[in-house]
DNA sequence: GTTAGCATGTAAATGGTTACATGATTGT
DNA sequence: ACAATCATGTAACCATTTACATGCTAAC
């Protein structure tokens, strides 16, 4: 039950439609809550029905036409209630992993260019963010919400260096002893 | 279409009945591929309609009575094709993350709580992974299949060094400069 | 023979993904 | 007028989760 939130945490951030959405979450939520418009459209509908959120009077409702949202009182309340919510970690479930086990029983062939080609999309991914970091967070500027924001984005920067760390023992321990 | 492959490999280690594959998920592959009896009693069946796996002659199949299963070379040939298979690494998507940036919207009421309760959880799932390393994988015993085992389960340990590091890190710097 | 637990299964709901459909706007 | 693009939406599918149903077996 997490996409509602993410829309209601970025509408309060800016009003926007629903392709704006989209587009924002391709590059900042979506990083850690990914989404497509149709998703976004279809939570949209159910937030507006909810009485969370509101199209803005100026915009005309009509299909082809944008459709701009804001979060109304009862939404902020909702989102509120859900941070302070108590919710497990969610499980890890991680295909490469699972790979790895499975070629711990059939062999490994072809394993090896496998996490590299991983390796080669974690840097990506890292340098990515830290390219934000520089970016948006300059030392200095700590005010609360940005002290928030990017403590997230550093769980991103830990989450591939982990990654990036991870696979690189991982390659030189299949190659090494193995050539 | 990760959860077939999961249980070719575990019944490739060992050929068992739907309870008893769920039971080692439990405790093994469902650490990182996490099922339920009934996801896995529904993929046995169509991996048996395909060929992969077969009901072992011994066992009679009837309802309430024990159905214990075995690879085909057919199911073995599957698994090889799906581990050198590319497959690009899963995005990310994160509750807490999420939270924390609806934190900065909100503001932070009850977070530093939760992210507490969070590093506790994530130590205590550390402290597992490093006792079953001692267990499982003393020095010097490094078959191949070893090797590729043992890599899965640092990939566990590196994980939740992450999490433990950042939450650690995390709670600090929110209350650190706030009190 | 009744209860407790083992084992297999069905059904419905939720969330996410992929493919497609359609209206409005802008540039040529 | 036509094409390209922006914007909103529908439909079908698949995987996961939760709740429930039913048959067998062993202990009392």
């Amino acid at each position: 039950m997490s996409l509602p939130h993410a829309i209601l945490t970025a509408l309060l951030e800016k009003p926007s439609s629903g392709l704006e959405l989209t587009r924002r979450f391709d590059r900042s939520i979506g990083y850690f809550w990914p989404s497509t418009h149709q998703q976004i459209y279809r939570e949209l509908g159910k937030l507006e029905k909810a009485g969370h959120i509101r199209v803005l009077p100026a915009a005309q409702p009509a299909r082809g036409q944008r459709k701009e949202y804001e979060v109304l009182p009862a939404g902020r309340e909702e989102l509120m209630a859900w941070v302070s919510l108590a919710e497990d970690p969610r499980p890890v479930r991680d295909p490469l992993l699972l790979r790895m086990r499975a070629a711990a029983v059939v062999g490994s062939a072809g394993l090896a260019g496998e996490l590299r080609r991983h390796l080669a999309l974690h840097r990506a991914q890292l340098a990515e963010y830290l390219e934000i970091e520089e970016r948006d967070f300059p030392p200095e500027r700590t005010s609360d919400e940005d002290r928030l924001r990017r403590l997230v984005l550093r769980g991103g920067i830990d989450l591939e260096t982990f990654w990036t760390g991870w696979l690189t023992r991982a390659i030189d321990d299949l190659d090494g002893p193995g050539s």
